[in-house]
DNA sequence: TATTACCCTACCAAGTCAATAGACTTTTAA
DNA sequence: TTAAAAGTCTATTGACTTGGTAGGGTAATA
């Protein structure tokens, strides 16, 4: 399941995409308008601006705002930055692989059967952007 | 991810599968063959005995045993059983159903990806049982 | 009837999650 | 130039989960 976070980062950066090119928005607006803890939410924006999706401008006038085009974010990435894995098992993962203790990955039928279901779930979320959960 | 618990399981299950109709097998014995720690390997089995998927027989010569056919035992429903939802939203679940706060699931773009994410997962994972495990 | 082996309860350390608090910088508009 | 606006940073909190340990109780069977 994703977290509470990654939730309210999908919420926000929604939020900004529908805002594009428009200025910055502030913290405060967005907490409001989709009711995030303004505290959580500034962790969050100040998270994704160091992975680069987001900047953000000081000051009157200032706010946040999305770095790039929003058909250019990946909803996977995002996943991955705030979430963490997506596949179900470490020896499975792309991003984030670990050795698989006592399992031989060779000879190994969850491992396979991981793999499936990696490559099914990432075949959508590598293919959708922001732009995508707009409507 | 799944957990540790549920990787466990899952290869307790398959050793049990491979000694499917051959008698209760020890816990001590999967604990070493599988290397899972024996205290919680215990509580494992019991759970998965108290959810209908294995038996057990007390005293000497006992044992845990799969109750049903390996070919009968869903790979889907061990990870509900021990890892819980596999969706990746509460409000695409289908065992684990909450309603989103501050989303309405008519007019998300989130909810209707991670639809999709969920039917593409449970494509592979209800549709295999321990037996495709096996090799 | 002694063993064997399952069953149960409790506990623990470490980590994560969700959220809050408060102070500090930097920017910019007046 | 200066004060307010706004983002930045550090840290702390409480609740919960995870992974694992300990020890004894209970039931079955050779």
């Amino acid at each position: 399941m994703l977290s509470k976070k990654s939730q309210y980062a999908f919420n926000a950066l929604v939020y900004l995409a529908t805002k594009y090119k428009e200025g910055p928005v502030l913290i405060s607006e967005i907490s409001k308008k989709k009711k995030i803890p303004l505290k959580f939410l500034e962790n969050i924006l100040l998270e994704l601006k160091k992975a680069g999706m987001l900047d953000s401008k000081k000051g009157k006038g200032g706010g946040y705002f999305l770095k790039k085009d929003p058909s250019k974010i990946k909803v996977a990435n995002v996943i991955r930055l705030l979430n963490g894995p997506i596949a179900m098992l470490p020896c499975v993962s792309l991003y984030f692989y670990e050795r698989c203790k006592n399992c031989d990955e060779k000879n190994c039928g969850l491992h396979d059967m991981m793999i499936e279901v990696r490559d099914a779930t990432l075949n959508i979320l590598e293919n959708r952007t922001l732009n995508d959960l707009l409507l």
